[in-house]
DNA sequence: ATATTTTATAAAAACGTTTTTACAAACAAA
DNA sequence: TTTGTTTGTAAAAACGTTTTTATAAAATAT
């Protein structure tokens, strides 16, 4: 008794019901028509010898994978996770499947979209784009497969576009405290100056002043990343030596890491928040629950992000949609405790 | 002028460089001798073609796929996140590629293995098992293909399998406040009694504590889940009434989560953290940083995990190795604040 | 010089599907 | 009856590789 290692194909399965190759496979696929009788023989033959397809030759054959590879710099944060989420999930309601890349440099990044794409691993790309994204896409260069860019404003090169308005996301964060807490006296911090998000976030902050008259030009700060520890540094440095006691202030954080650092440094200093110092953060990441004072934060809809981009691939290949698109998302004021809006009993 | 859409095939190579494709595939894949000329006329004519070997075809004629299938219940927390990251980079440096499916029931899961693996899309899979694994176990059945079962003891299945002593961890988290602290009066809070890792976990209290003769029978104790809220919740209810002014206590908690709950429910009843209870978490999630009170905890090598998974399977798919192995890794204790070691500073 | 072995390459088969083409049988129209 | 349509199925080609088999040329031995 072998052990039986070749599987069964759609040969068996034809000498089994006693027809032809051909209509084994307009069955599987419902393809043409097939006479009752003749279906019904294969079906049987199908169940009695539990036969898959074998989805590399069928690969082959209609060249496509049913595989769209989703490309990020990192798996860190919970950014990934909420990305892989929505992918998977539109992914899965359509029948096909996620392979995760990782790239991380602007050259990484060219490589892998260029080898993916040539070998046909996948049949359209996510590509979460670095820093120096001008770069990345003169390298990319014109490649055939459906290719979908997050995050970064691709605007002169027509290709599929997804982005957050993080401009505006600022500008409702800071509108909060001016519009609801009735608080003039605010500040921004942001992760690295050079940073794409940030520079928008903090344009966003300056044009919510700009709008009630006031000049933000000394009311941003700028670290060196997205750190707790940078925003607890800048806290304590440079935004604890500007509060004076009888006034109110409040803080639009470039991200919720930098948020908590904040509000510990502060804390540390003796000022209440939020009573006295209230603090929006960005992203609306795990960290926003899992803390005594829950974070009122600006939330990025990663999720739809991931979504909406597989939909992307999806109309791309299916030759519905010819033209690149851009779809922009807002992000979203979640209302918690630290911009001073709900319950802070203890401290 | 039409658009070129049919990509260049080993034939082109082959007809450019003047000769056949089997010399081609040869000089493509290193196989065989072949003339010093011969070869740099191939290596020109791929150059010159920018010819790149169709992966689908590939996977067809080799009967794989170089790709191994990732199975999760969710992609939530940062277990997932860091499974991926050991998971890809053992993949990407034997240039394979990792394909993230989701499963969660038991039906789920026996149906994923199944189909990835009898479609060939995969040449191996990883799964991480939820609490019914013997049903899951059993309906997978003897899948022909590479298969790995992670955080799951299946001794009595003889598959590969990759584990974290819990029972060891939480022994070595009560014996830091034995040992070090010089603590006797220690807690145990746990997640659902049904979870296996939290039964594991109680397990190895229990046995820190018996190694100290002490009974742990009324210090354990356990919620619905392993959330903060819960952690909160049993902390505020259950053990603060049991703190006395002038003793000390310590904390071994299911995980992070629950022992931040437990931290802020305990500093809101009066109580100082960590100078009267110390508390020391499990998992080293990324909470453990984002607090002011730096939390000590039980790191769980998730990275590495994901890492061997895939060795597992390589070697397995080599045929190199023929019987199940075992993994147990140790969970290692992250001493920081919360157990009363480092600064405490204000409050 | 002829027979034998080695070396380098070509030709062909295989991988397991899908898709196109061909062809009977059944039916309808003339 | 002949001709022309459908209809259902079979046969063959294609997808782009790898791998096996065959063969000519070169090198070595006799």
């Amino acid at each position: 008794m072998e052990a039986e290692t070749t599987s069964i194909t759609i040969h068996n399965v034809a000498k089994t019901a006693g027809v032809s190759i051909s209509t084994v496979s307009r069955v599987v696929n419902n393809l043409g028509r097939v006479a009752p009788e003749t279906r019904k023989k294969v079906e049987n033959a199908i169940r009695r010898l539990d036969f898959h397809p074998n989805s590399r030759a069928q690969a082959l054959s209609r060249k496509r994978n049913d595989t769209i590879g989703l490309i990020v710099p990192d798996f860190e944060g919970q950014y990934f996770a909420m990305l892989m989420e929505g992918a998977h999930e539109e992914a899965q309601a359509n029948g096909i499947n996620i392979m995760v890349l990782k790239a991380k440099g602007a050259e990484s990044q060219i490589d892998v979209v260029k080898k993916v794409n040539s070998e046909g691993r996948t049949d359209g790309v996510i590509l979460m784009l670095s820093e120096l994204y001008d770069q990345v896409l003169e390298g990319i260069g014109n490649i055939n497969g459906p290719l979908v860019i997050l995050d970064k404003d691709v605007n002169l090169w027509r290709l599929d576009n997804i982005l957050v308005d993080n401009r505006l996301g600022a500008f409702e964060a800071a509108r909060h405290f001016i519009d609801v807490h009735g608080i003039t006296n605010v500040f921004f911090v942001g992760g690295s100056e050079h940073n794409v998000d940030t520079t928008a976030r903090a344009r966003g902050f300056a044009d919510a002043l700009a709008s009630i008259k006031i000049d933000a030009n000394d009311k941003k700060f700028f670290g060196s990343n997205y750190s707790y520890d940078e925003g607890y540094r800048l806290a304590f440095e440079k935004i604890s030596p500007l509060i004076k006691p009888n006034e109110r202030y409040g803080i639009v954080s470039g991200n919720d890491d930098i948020a908590c650092g904040i509000i510990d440094a502060l804390m540390d200093k003796g000022v209440k928040v939020p009573q006295q110092v209230g603090v929006i953060g960005f992203d609306d990441s795990d960290i926003a629950i899992h803390r005594r004072l829950k974070l009122t934060t600006m939330r990025i809809p990663t999720k739809e992000i991931g979504r909406i981009a597989v939909r992307m691939i999806l109309n791309r290949q299916s030759g519905q949609v010819s033209e690149p698109s851009k779809v922009v998302l807002k992000a979203r004021l979640i209302v918690r405790d630290s911009c001073g809006c709900g319950k802070h009993d203890s401290q």
